[in-house]
DNA sequence: GTGAGCGCTGTAATCGATTACATATAGCTT
DNA sequence: AAGCTATATGTAATCGATTACAGCGCTCAC
């Protein structure tokens, strides 16, 4: 039994009505009689009708659909997310599209180009990384009011976001570590333009010099969120003549690295060191040891972003939305990845 | 500087030509001479025209649209796939739409409607976990020839899927620890009606008998896949009277979990007891201990799958595609979480 | 010199749904 | 009973691109 499928003339036949009055009882039913909504249901039944989205958005002029802009498709960080977005619009008219902007040359041309083919209603890009000419492009071409960022955004610039607290997340890290009497703290910092780097690494820094702690540079070490990054700066640390008693790590990705560097060094965590990761992926609890980290509500964020895009396709375009960055809270997980520090290992303050 | 889309008729317009004429400049070029070309070309500059992808599609009746249907979106694992996924669509003219298929019921009647609706002109599908019953609606609905299935399949169904060996892995893991010197091997399962958990399972009983090593039905424990399954699993092992000296997980996930519940009661992987996961997921390489397990090439299975639906959908509809299997190799990634038997833990054979 | 053939371009129908406008009918007011 | 309103439905234009068919101007063969 092969199915073709039927179009709305085929039930307006059926029904004994005209197109129009099918096309109705669809999207404005209550602007027909009961007996004609009848027929046509039954008609839509007897047919197997099913709406051509095709037609519909090229009469409407909206795609529904949006596209989610991944920086890197590969990294399982952003699942999560995505699993949030998904779910936000799963039983919306919404169709998601994704994208992966790690290698996409000219990416602000392509997304624009998405946006004047008809193909995508609005966007919620998970990458920050925009400079203000690309920005520039997307109010050219008028698709800035129609973008969400999550998790990461763009400084400066009047897009409403979705994001963790990473401010208070680094502060908490770092008030963990001081709390169990550590006072030479290093960091592992995500890549250099990125904004999550930058806001992480100054609430750190804010937060040492409050407390009047020592600073050493070298304390400072440049990673990329990656594993091997942690890896990488576990080597640094080993290296160093004033070792750090602990380390607040930009991800915990970076945390399992340098753990995984120290240990093999023969160092053991968190006796002789305490790492704190971020986000608290789902591995973390079951790593040996266990990572103390900053809970990142990555599915919440998701979720909300796609709410907030929805609202505002929703919305009528005169209301121009006003800038607005949505806060989700963050929480210190403690784990046994941090301890108290020994004193003989370090000379406190 | 706003910008409104002009449309094929203003282009037409512009260049002093029909729209017909436009409609062949961009895609029957050599149908028309050097000058007409030029003129269009220029127009479409000055105009700064962009083609509405839907009233294209509408026209031509094809989307241009694939969707991948994932089992969880949330899972990490899938996120490389999908990366290889969209690295093979990227720069053709089809976009990559996803759905979470975990929570969607119905979800066989979800996809055909985004089949008949004219959303999608194809499907990458993930998930393994259609019964007969589901896939006779996909031939009902004359859109089984134009889905592909990538690292799980259908048992006894006519589709294309591209997959890793998943025999040749377990046998791979297997043998690896019997060469060690380990005759206690147990294995922990995915869950109980997926493929995957099937072949390895059976591969590895295939190999246990060939071998004539003991069977202890305990030694099967069922699992999930998950980071969870392989803490309970490791309590499961705990707790036996007659325990393995290695185990082999249907996961890296898995492992780390086992690892994590085993330490924390004192044991020593490997020392105590070896671990062999699948996968080899990123984190594999810097857990502690760094695991052994077997590669999938995850993001070429993504590739594959994105070529082989891009061949189907290109060709003929006449040319029926038999039904194939594309296997692709796996490796035995050798770390620290297997090692030689300890005599004095285990009675050899 | 005429017709066939070819290369290039235009006209208009078409894809399937939506909706402004027109029309028809019934009910109500005065 | 005329006039008015409200409700229910139909007619036909429209969204923007594609393409079958037709036409025009040339060349070439005989």
């Amino acid at each position: 039994m092969k199915h073709k499928t039927a179009k709305i003339q085929d039930v307006a036949r059926v029904a004994g009505v005209s197109t129009a009055t099918v096309s109705r009882a669809l999207s404005n039913p209550q602007k027909l009689s009961e007996a004609t909504l009848k027929a046509v249901s039954d008609a839509i039944s007897a047919t197997g009708y099913r709406i051509n989205k095709t037609a519909q958005s090229l009469r409407r002029q909206k795609a529904n659909a949006i596209l989610v802009c991944v920086p890197n498709l590969g990294n399982p960080f952003f699942s999560q997310i995505l699993s949030g977005i998904n779910e936000g619009f799963s039983g919306t008219k919404y169709s998601v599209l994704i994208t992966d902007s790690q290698h996409l040359d000219k990416k602000e041309m392509r997304i624009i180009e998405s946006f004047s083919d008809g193909t995508i209603d609005g966007m919620i890009c998970l990458d920050g990384n925009f400079s203000s000419n690309q920005l520039d492009k997307f109010s050219a071409f008028n698709v800035d009011d129609k973008i969400v960022f999550a998790c990461e955004w763009v400084d400066n610039a009047n897009y409403p976001s979705i994001r963790s607290d990473n401010e208070k997340g680094a502060k908490l890290a770092f008030r963990h570590l001081y709390d169990l009497g550590h006072r030479k703290i290093a960091h592992v910092t995500g890549p250099e333009n990125n904004v999550l780097t930058l806001i992480r690494r100054d609430s750190l820094n804010h937060e040492r010099e409050r407390l009047g702690l020592p600073f050493n540079p070298e304390w400072i070490i440049r990673g990329d969120f990656s594993v091997a990054s942690g890896v990488e700066a576990g080597h640094r640390i080993l290296d160093m003549k004033d070792r750090p008693t602990a380390v607040f790590c930009a991800s915990d990705e970076v945390a399992f690295g340098l753990i995984s560097a120290l240990t093999s060094a023969g160092l053991n965590v968190p006796k002789d060191i305490s790492v704190v990761g971020f986000d608290d992926i789902s591995l973390a609890d079951n790593f040996v040891p266990a990572l103390t980290t900053i809970r990142q509500n990555r599915k919440f964020i998701g979720l909300r972003a796609a709410e907030k895009l929805s609202e505002i396709l929703e919305q009528n375009k005169e209301q121009k939305n006003p800038y607005s960055a949505e806060i989700v809270d963050v929480e210190l997980i403690v784990r046994a990845s941090t301890s108290r520090i020994h004193v003989y290992s370090s000379n406190t303050y």
